[in-house]
Parts: C-alpha cells; sequence; structure tokens
RNA sequence: GGCCCCGUCGUCCAGAGGCCUAGGACGCUGCCCUCUCAAGGCAGAAACGCCGGUUCAAAUCCGGUCGGGGCUGCCA
C-alpha cells in the first residue's frame, strides 16, 4: 500500500492541503502503508524552490514525516516533476503513437474514447460514475513541451506504484481523465479518494480573503503544533465516543478513509484557539517553560538575563492557566523584563483616589519594612491594611496592580509582586505614589 | 449553462430504521469561584432545509425540490 501527496510549491503550505497530507499520513500509518511525498512544480512560472522548502518544513513540524520522496529519497530520483520532464514527453509521444492522442497547435491532446463510462470507487463517496462524453479532449503537453498536472501527476502515480490517491474533492471532477490515461497506459488503477474541501467562514474556499491560511500564519501566532494537529484531524473526521482533545498515536489507531465524512467543514479559528488553549494547559511545566522562554527572548530579540529567568519562572505557571497562544506570553510578563517600564496616564487615571493613594503609600512603607519577602507575606500584609485602613479589595489591588505590572489586567498580583522582587516593587510603588498625587 | 459532490445547533463532530422529548465540543448568555484577566465548575438558548414515498416505525432508505460547493485552463 503506497500513498502519497503532492503539493505545488507555488504557495505556503495551504491548511488544506495539511490535512489532506495529515488524513493520507494517518492511514499509511494506520496501516503500515508507504507515504510519499512528492512535488508538483509542472507550473514553472510560479514555483519556487522557497514555498517548496516552506511546505516540507511545515510538514515536518506538524509532524509528519515520509518514507519516500523529496528530502528523503527513494528509488524514484528526487520526486519533483521539474526533473522528469523527459519522462513526460515521451509518455505523450507514445500516446500519439498508439493514438490515444494527437498533435493540436503544438500541444498534444488526449482523445477522450467516445460513449465509454468510466466507474471508479471512492472510499468517502462509493461508486461513482462519469460519462467520456461530458470529459473534453484535454492538454497533456503544453506547446512548450512541457507536461500539464494532468499528464505529470498521472504518470507519477503510476509510476511511483501509488495505490492510493488520496487527495481533494477538487479534483474529483479531473479523476476521469486520470483514469482514461492510466488505461491507455495500461497501468493498475489505483484506489481513490476524494477528501471534502475546508472552507472560509463565509462558506467559500478557504482563501487570503478568510485571513490565514497557511499554516505558518498560524505557526506564527503561537499555535502548537499538537494542538494544529489535533484540530486539523477533527475537521472531516472523529475518532467517535465524542473525542476531540487526542494525540498522533491515538489518531492513528482509530484512524479510516470509511470514516472520513463526505461533506466540506468550514475552518474555525476560535475553536483551534481553543485547543491550543488546552494544550498548553497540558503541558508540563517543564516544557512550557522551556518553550515559554524562548518564545519571550524571540519577542525581545534577545537572550534573557538570568534574574529575568528567575522570575519569569515565578509567574509561568499562572502564565500557563490563561494564555491561549504563546505570543499571548509577552503581554503578560512584559513587566518583569528588564525594559522600559510605561505606565501610559489613562491606566492611571482608571485607578487613582485619595484611597488608593494612601494604599499604596502604607503597603509600600509596610514593605520596605518587610523582612521575609515571599507570597504567604506580601498576601496577608496587603489584606491586613485592606482591613485596617477599610479600603475596598478593588480600590487597593487594582492600584497596586496599575503600579507593578503597568495594566489593569495581570497575573495574579501576590505571585506578580513576589516575581517582581522587592527593590524594584518598592521602586515602582514610589513612582506611582509620585505620579498619582501630582 | 453542462457535469459532479454535499446538506444534523452559528461552527466542528456523534447519530449507520426503533436506544433521539437528537448527544458532545467551540462560540454565545447567565450563575458560581475570584485580587484583574483568564482558567475551572454549573445551568441555558440553539439543528435533523423542504415535499413526497417505503416501513408498524426515518435524522437515518428512495425520489423530487430547494440551497451550498467544486469542475468546466496549454493552473494544480
Amino acid at each position: 500500500m503506497k500513498l502519497r501527496i503532492a503539493p505545488s510549491p507555488t504557495g505556503s503550505l495551504h491548511i488544506g492541503n495539511a490535512r489532506t497530507a495529515l488524513f493520507n499520513w494517518l492511514y499509511a500509518k494506520a496501516n503500515g502503508g508507504t507515504f510519499v511525498v512528492r512535488i508538483d512544480d509542472t507550473d514553472m512560472e510560479r514555483s519556487t524552490e522557497e514555498y517548496k522548502n516552506n511546505i516540507l518544513e511545515n510538514l515536518r513540524w506538524l509532524g509528519l514525516d515520509w518514507d519516500e520522496g523529496v528530502d528523503v529519497g527513494g528509488e524514484h530520483g528526487d520526486y519533483k516533476q521539474s526533473s522528469r520532464f523527459e519522462r513526460y514527453r515521451d509518455i505523450a509521444q507514445q500516446l500519439v503513437e498508439n493514438n490515444f492522442a494527437y498533435k493540436d497547435d503544438g500541444a498534444i491532446r488526449f482523445k477522450v474514447p467516445e460513449n465509454q463510462t468510466i466507474n471508479f470507487k471512492d472510499f468517502v463517496r462509493g461508486d461513482m460514475t462519469f460519462e467520456s462524453s461530458d470529459v473534453e479532449d484535454f492538454v497533456i503537453l503544453r506547446s512548450d513541451n512541457s507536461p500539464t498536472y494532468h499528464l505529470a501527476s498521472t504518470v507519477d502515480d503510476v509510476d511511483y506504484g501509488i495505490t492510493i490517491i488520496a487527495r481533494g474533492e477538487d479534483i474529483l471532477s479531473s479523476t476521469p481523465k486520470h483514469i482514461l490515461i492510466m488505461e491507455a497506459l495500461g497501468a493498475t488503477l489505483p484506489k481513490f479518494c476524494h477528501l471534502p474541501l475546508l472552507f472560509g467562514s463565509d462558506g467559500k474556499k478557504l482563501s487570503k480573503r478568510h485571513g490565514d491560511t497557511s499554516v505558518e500564519a498560524f505557526r506564527d501566532k503561537g499555535i502548537l503544533n499538537d494542538a494544529m494537529f489535533n484540530y486539523l484531524c477533527l475537521l472531516g473526521w472523529s475518532p467517535g465516543d465524542d473525542l476531540e482533545h487526542f494525540d498522533r498515536e491515538f489518531a492513528i489507531s482509530k484512524f479510516d478513509f470509511n470514516k472520513v465524512l463526505p461533506n466540506s467543514a468550514i475552518f474555525d479559528e476560535k475553536k483551534l484557539l481553543w485547543l491550543n488553549g488546552q494544550y498548553i494547559r497540558s503541558t508540563s511545566f517543564e516544557k512550557f517553560s522551556n518553550d515559554a522562554l524562548s518564545q519571550i527572548g524571540k519577542d525581545l530579540n534577545r537572550e534573557l538575563f538570568n534574574e529575568e529567568t528567575e522570575r519569569l519562572n515565578i509567574i509561568l505557571p499562572s502564565v500557563q492557566e490563561r494564555i491561549e497562544t504563546m505570543n499571548d506570553l509577552y503581554d503578560q510578563v512584559s513587566f518583569l523584563l528588564d525594559e522600559p517600564f510605561l505606565v501610559n496616564d489613562q491606566e492611571w487615571e482608571s485607578v487613582n483616589s485619595i484611597e488608593a493613594q494612601k494604599y499604596l503609600n502604607i503597603i509600600r512603607n509596610k514593605f520596605i519594612e518587610l523582612d521575609e519577602f515571599n507570597l504567604e507575606n506580601i498576601e496577608s500584609l496587603m489584606r491586613n491594611v485592606l482591613e485596617e485602613e477599610e479600603i475596598k479589595t478593588k480600590v487597593g489591588f487594582q492600584s497596586t496592580r496599575v503600579a507593578i505590572t503597568g495594566t489593569k489586567i495581570s497575573p495574579p498580583l501576590f505571585e506578580s509582586i513576589f516575581a517582581l522582587g522587592k527593590e524594584t516593587s518598592i521602586a515602582r510603588l514610589t513612582e506611582s505614589i509620585e505620579k498619582l498625587t501630582n
């Protein structure tokens, strides 16, 4: 059993292609089949090396690997169609000689037989029937001697011994052409499986208009590869038992093309985001901390100082509980970094009051006298002052939050103060008192 | 227009004739928890496109209809 995906390097890896690749991979893994990745770059105008690399890199990022094909090799060369033009020309010539095709204005067209019924079985859609009278004679070799997709793709599938062709439903109407070529070549027909398409929120084919459509874009947004893999699995398939959060091994153990739905699905970024949050929360703290520190370093575009890392590790457990993507990290923890600390006037105004000023003043003085600056002491100190001075929690804590973190939305307050440390906390409180009483 | 595919809550999925007064999840609303924001917990609104037929019985089978989508390139 051999399956393949054949992306065209005319753009960054598209979510729809990623899902198709993923389903092929799952089926191959589930059945001990061989998975091939080949590059369909017959469109010389639009194909680039950068896109090719991008596609391969993102497939790997998703956790997919392949047994044969571009980059990993195999018995069929480099698995790029641009290297096999001679082969396609020979086949085209052979088809002409055997009267299956003919020259037309410099191009070569396949001669579609009259009154022939083309049948094939589709894993997802069952028995399919097309009439050859509905298929026009189609070009297989362009007048510039380059092969079209129909020829190149079909020849490769035959040459490489592909036994199951699982691809997007957009190719369903072209399948009769491919079958006709295969028959003319005397090849054994593979099985077909046309997977449902992915649509944008307006129900139209997922395209740039819908915002991000490439795997890379979501990767850049801080989506975890495990979450992306999991979410893509859920589009058109489910393992049953209402299970939604699962890993690759589990998906492999349950996957089958027969259980893939025939109807198209709409890509819902909201659910992806939610799932990503679930993954972040279920990651071990050790791994999360590692990823988080490297992400923050990336956002900062510099190495983190040891002191920063120490401070971050204090707050990170709390942050892990409340972010949706790794890109949400920076805003949550930036107050702990050795970077300019600025609070805008609006934030100050929104928490300013006589009571607040009084509260900040008292806790600052008590912080100075506090010998053991730990979580427990900070909390009890702050709560006691609230009680003694009869100041409302919101007034005291929110003003302290702005003073310490710079905003009204932050990780838990006591952890934030503890992570920031005694000295800096006192300095920020002092600064805030000056600012507020001005 | 022609050919083809598809049709369960707004969205993703469960449902393969009686277990369905249709289940789960995202999102949404409310409540609880609470130092903000989240997370978490609980509750709620929300769907079988429509019309016929088959059957004792249909979301599930058949036909039609309507709706959506794909293809119809010397793009893939």
